[in-house]
This record gives C-alpha cells, sequence and structure tokens, in this order.
DNA sequence: GGGTGTGAATGAGTTCACAGCT
DNA sequence: AGCTGTGAACTCATTCACACCC
C-alpha cells in the first residue's frame, strides 16, 4: 500500500513529541493530547498510525515508549546515517558545527569545497577534501545522505554527482528548483522562499482600510 | 475569496524562477515551460495565477517582466521587510551573516541574545542586545518578521514575546512545534525532520530482499 | 467511561479538456 | 496554430462517527 508523502513528513514530528513525554517520564499518551500539543487533529494521528499497524489501547491511549519505538523503527531513526557535505563556506561550516545532527543518528563523515583556500581545512575534526574527490571518495567509502551548500550556480552540477555516486536522499540548502532522477529524495531547506510565503499575508493585513 | 497556503507557497517559486529568466534576457514564457524548470504541471501554474488576475496572452504565454512585478506585487516582495533575531549563537550568527537576505529585501535589524558573553558583540555591523531589552526596543521600533534561533527550550517563550510586540510573522529555526495565536504567521526551518522524512524511504528501500 | 481503529462522508487540491483569444 | 483561463471531473487527504475493546 501506498502511504503518502503528507504522512511520512508528520512521523518524525510525533516522534520528536513522543520522545518529548518520554523524558519527562510519561508513559501513557492518547491521540488527542499529542494532537493538541502538535497542532494534529486527533483523528489525522490515529489514521496516520493506523496505515503502519495497531499501536493503542482503547480505553488507554498510547504507550509513550513502544510507540516511539515502533516510529523509529518505521522511520529508521534506530541507526546511524552517514551524511557528506558538500560546501563548506559560510553555510557549510553552520551545518558541520550544528549540533543537533549527532543526537538523532546523522553523522556528516565527509566535507568537501572546490575554494583551493578552504581545502585542507580541519573544521569540527573533519578535513575538507576538493570537490574534484567527490565522486572518487564516496564510491569508496558511500554515504546515505548529501547535504548541498554550495551556491546556487554549482547546486544542480553538484547533485547530479552525488546522484552518480548513489546517494539517494539529498537535503539541499541552495535556493533552486534542483532535478533529481526517480527514486531519489530530495528535501528543500530555503528560508527566503518561507519568508516570502508570508509577506504574503502581511502585505494583506497590514493594509486595513 | 480564500486563497489556500499551498497556491501561496509556490508563487515565490514562481517569482524566482520569472527572475531567473529575466536577467538571462528572456521575455516570453509559457505555462509549459516554466512548469518543467520547477517540476509543478502546466495547468497548477495557470490555475494558480488565475487566482490572482489574468496575465498572459492566449497564444503567446506571459511576458516575464510584467508576470514577474504581479507577483512581487502580489507577494510584497517589492519593498523592504524589517526582521529582528533572537538567538545568537552558533546558529543566529550563521543567520546574521547570511547574504541571501539582503538581495530579497529582507534586512535584520535587531540582534538580540541573553548569553552575557554574546551581548555587546558586534556582528555583520549589528550590536547584540539584551533579550530583556527585546520588548521594549521592538515596541519603540517594530519589525515585521521575527527569526527564533534560540535553543529549544526558550523557544516558546521567546514567540510570545515577540507576538506581544505585534509581530505577526516568524521564521522559527527551533526544533519545536510552537504555538501562535490567530493570525500570526509560522515558517520553521527544521533540517532534521527534513533528514527524517527521507529517512523513511531510505530504510523501505536499502533492503532489497 | 474513555479512547482506539476504521469505513464512510466530506472537503481540498489537482488535472482534464476545451472554449476562446491572438 | 498556439497557449491561456477555467468549469467540471477526478484524485487525494482529512474529518466524522461509531463499533469495539480495555
Amino acid at each position: 500500500m501506498r502511504i503518502s508523502d503528507l504522512v511520512v513528513d508528520r512521523l518524525p514530528l510525533y516522534a520528536r513529541a513522543l520522545a518529548n513525554l518520554d523524558s519527562r517520564g510519561r508513559d501513557v499518551v492518547s491521540s488527542q493530547e499529542l494532537g493538541d500539543a502538535l497542532n494534529v487533529s486527533a483523528a489525522q494521528i490515529r489514521k496516520d498510525f493506523s496505515y503502519f499497524g495497531r499501536f493503542g489501547k482503547q480505553g488507554r491511549g498510547y504507550n509513550v515508549r513502544k510507540l516511539l519505538d515502533e516510529l523509529q523503527r518505521i522511520l529508521g531513526l534506530n541507526r546511524q546515517w552517514r551524511m557528506a557535505l558538500v560546501g563548506a563556506g559560510r553555510l557549510g561550516r553552520a551545518i558541520l558545527g550544528y549540533q543537533g545532527f549527532g543526537p538523532q543518528g546523522f553523522r556528516i563523515v565527509e566535507a568537501f569545497d572546490s575554494d583551493p583556500a578552504a581545502i585542507g581545512d580541519s573544521v569540527n575534526g573533519l578535513v575538507i577534501k576538493p570537490t574534484d574527490d567527490l565522486e572518487a571518495t564516496l564510491r569508496s567509502k558511500p554515504v546515505d545522505i548529501g547535504i548541498v551548500a554550495v551556491p546556487a550556480e554549482h547546486a544542480q552540477t553538484v547533485i547530479d554527482a552525488l546522484v552518480r555516486c548513489g546517494v539517494s536522499a539529498i537535503l539541499n540548502y541552495a535556493p533552486i528548483a534542483a532535478r533529481v532522477p526517480n527514486g531519489v529524495h530530495l528535501r528543500q531547506i530555503d528560508p527566503v522562499l518561507a519568508l516570502q510565503g508570508m509577506t504574503f499575508y502581511l502585505r494583506a493585513e497590514a493594509s486595513p482600510k
């Protein structure tokens, strides 16, 4: 059975909320309560879970620990994921320094840049390699996920190279509408787009008369 | 008439593509061609535009410059937007240094942090003020948009403070499901969620037998 | 009583397909 | 001939509402 992207994208949200509850010692939760915390309807949550199994107990709710385990298994969060970063400029270095990936099992194991001034630098214990070596490096030591933080004009080229190395999930920070072949997953981090999506409403509301 | 969020979120994408075409000297484009470049169907694009007016010419297509102007007007991109950043740690400083906001009319005009060691630092010509002064500062010199880059545990408090100051659009980098009152717009930048949405598929595909 | 799991009903969003302008 | 603009058809997603179980 085909599960919608929208459903899949909500699962990590649920997992995060459950991890919070778990760390606070909570052991049972209802779809209602979970939904209130996440701005999602209780019915939505129950339906989403129902695609994967029956994890709750009628009259009681869900066991937090058990449900969290299930979600982590479903999402593949119970293992380490190896990532390669391409582009080690300002943005790339901020990504390298970001402390939020590790605890969630995401580890950057290679970093590339094409600027001779950057190559050889050691950031957070990782030595920056020349982008020219990307294909050779990733073919001998594959990664699961690619992170693209190069200027817009080079992003598609880099993405194509990653795909050639068998990377089938890419997190792209460059502001372009990237193309990837079927079977390759792509997510976009694009703050400007997010801002522009909001100014539409500000514009409308800011004119009271 | 009520326009869907999904439509609004595609408009900036169109605007960006048109700006590219314009800068390359192109002056007419069809919905087909625009769609091919963005992985959106031609019908979708025509329908999206139709909510706002009739911008094309049958048999010819759209005038790039004119359509871009219309979209910029609709999205409010033809003016400057004042933003306040809260949280000037690693992430916050990377945001302050990001070169992509300015050219699109987004300017960070205030930066706050609660760490005494950070307060007073000058980053990119902007002096970091204590978060305690946030409300006083923003009440006397309002901003349009707030950017939140504080640790998860403080994010909701900061968001509430911004809302009290009349900020009605917030870009949140903290990994929480934030709550905002009706009429306040919120977008989330959350790379970990994006990654976790992809590992679901990797997990499934990685087990061939 | 309380809360899940789930078909059925509703609602939203996208695509179709074609009339009509250039 | 070519491409827009748009109702109508369709597909996909969410909510409803209730049988069922703890």
